[in-house]
RNA sequence: AGGGCAGUAGCUCCAACGGCUAGAGCGGCGGUCUCCAAAACCGCAAGUUGGGGGUUCGAAUCCCUCCUGCCCUG
């Protein structure tokens, strides 16, 4: 048991109030904060992603915020990877890897493993992604069943994005998707405590509204507007994340600013939704109240020993 | 005050001629998820068609009337 490494996990719906809880937490325990967020590691928008800021950093290290640029993409497996490799590291300098997000899958991949399938090609990928506009997922579905009917089973024959997701993998590695699903995984190196800040989405929706507003006096039109001079191409990867698409909108004249706002906060609140689901079906972890930092600190130091 | 136009699901709107169970998108609610995941996808609920009357076998649709909103004229 001794050694697995500790690892902590703090996880939960936007807006719930993580990034406090690991301020607190960095109090404490010798923490190094590793996000776990898909969108913050968009080096362009540190305010609508709601990267900790300077100040926040200041009480501990943080890791693998900020590191990516507008068109770029990091999957899952790539992030379980780079969590896992920074989290031992951190953990070699004595430090307890705290890491905090929302974004489900990749937490689930980073404990739980996920198939090791070697990246595909950007040019597959393509392929498939326009073979798909042309002739329609149900087309591609069919192919699919063709050749991995196990994957077609299970995919949906509108989920364009899966389906030409197991496509591309047969397409560059000459396995099927299930064939690699099947493989045995490599056992977690780490012994996990799973958190979860949990708030009824009726709580929530008051603080994004709040939120919004925040991030607006912090900045986030000129950070949009800086992002815009940089790369102005709204099907970046970047651009995709919920308050960048929206002030996108509102500065390329299609949105007024009132219609921004209120599509931000909507989507945001849909966003949160998402997220409860996932959470909710998600077994082995420890639920909690975002205000209940007595007990997460005890469940730490307990975790910990 | 007179004339014109409109009123259909929470919102925006579709429904030749009067004719299947009044539809769609968004939102709402529930769910899925092994790598675009703040993504993508699936299911469900929801309407006294502004109110009332009339014509008709049958009205969102035609007629009358009232209510409400917008526009034009004064």
């Amino acid at each position: 048991m001794s050694h697995f490494l500790p690892l902590i996990c703090l996880m939960g719906p936007t807006g719930a109030g993580k990034t406090a809880a690991s301020l607190a937490l960095a109090e404490e325990f010798p923490v190094t904060v590793i996000n776990a967020d898909s969108r913050q590691f968009y080096r362009d928008f540190p305010i609508i992603t709601a990267q900790p800021t300077a100040a926040e950093r200041a009480g501990c290290p943080h890791r693998l915020f900020g590191c990516l640029e507008t068109h770029e993409t990091l999957g899952a497996g790539e992030f379980a990877r780079l969590a896992g490799k920074t989290a031992i590291t951190e953990h070699a300098k004595g430090r307890l890897p705290l890491l905090v997000g929302g974004t489900g899958l990749y937490f689930r991949a980073l404990l739980d493993g996920i198939a090791s399938i070697p990246a595909v090609p950007e040019e597959v990928a393509a392929h498939w992604r326009t073979r798909c506009a042309l002739e329609g997922a149900g087309a591609l579905h069919r192919i699919l069943a063709e050749v991995d009917p196990a994957s077609a089973e299970r995919l949906h024959p509108n989920d364009r994005q899966r389906i030409c997701r197991a496509l591309e993998v047969w397409d560059a590695t000459g396995k099927t998707l299930s064939w690699w699903h099947d493989r045995p995984q490599d056992p977690s190196p780490f012994r996990a405590l799973r958190l979860c800040l949990e708030l009824p989405l009726i709580a929530l929706e008051p603080r994004l509204d709040r939120r919004i507003d925040l991030m607006l006096q912090a900045g986030a039109l000129d950070e949009a507007r800086a992002a815009l001079k940089r790369r102005a191409d709204s099907l970046a990867p970047g651009w995709s994340g919920i308050g960048c698409r929206e002030l996108f909108s509102h500065l390329a004249g299609d949105l007024t600013f009132a219609e921004c706002r209120d599509l931000w906060l909507r989507n945001t609140r849909a966003y949160a939704k998402r997220q409860l689901t996932w959470f909710r079906a998600e077994t082995g972890l420890i639920r909690l109240a975002p205000d209940d930092l007595g007990q997460i600190r005890d469940l730490v130091r307990r975790h910990c020993k």
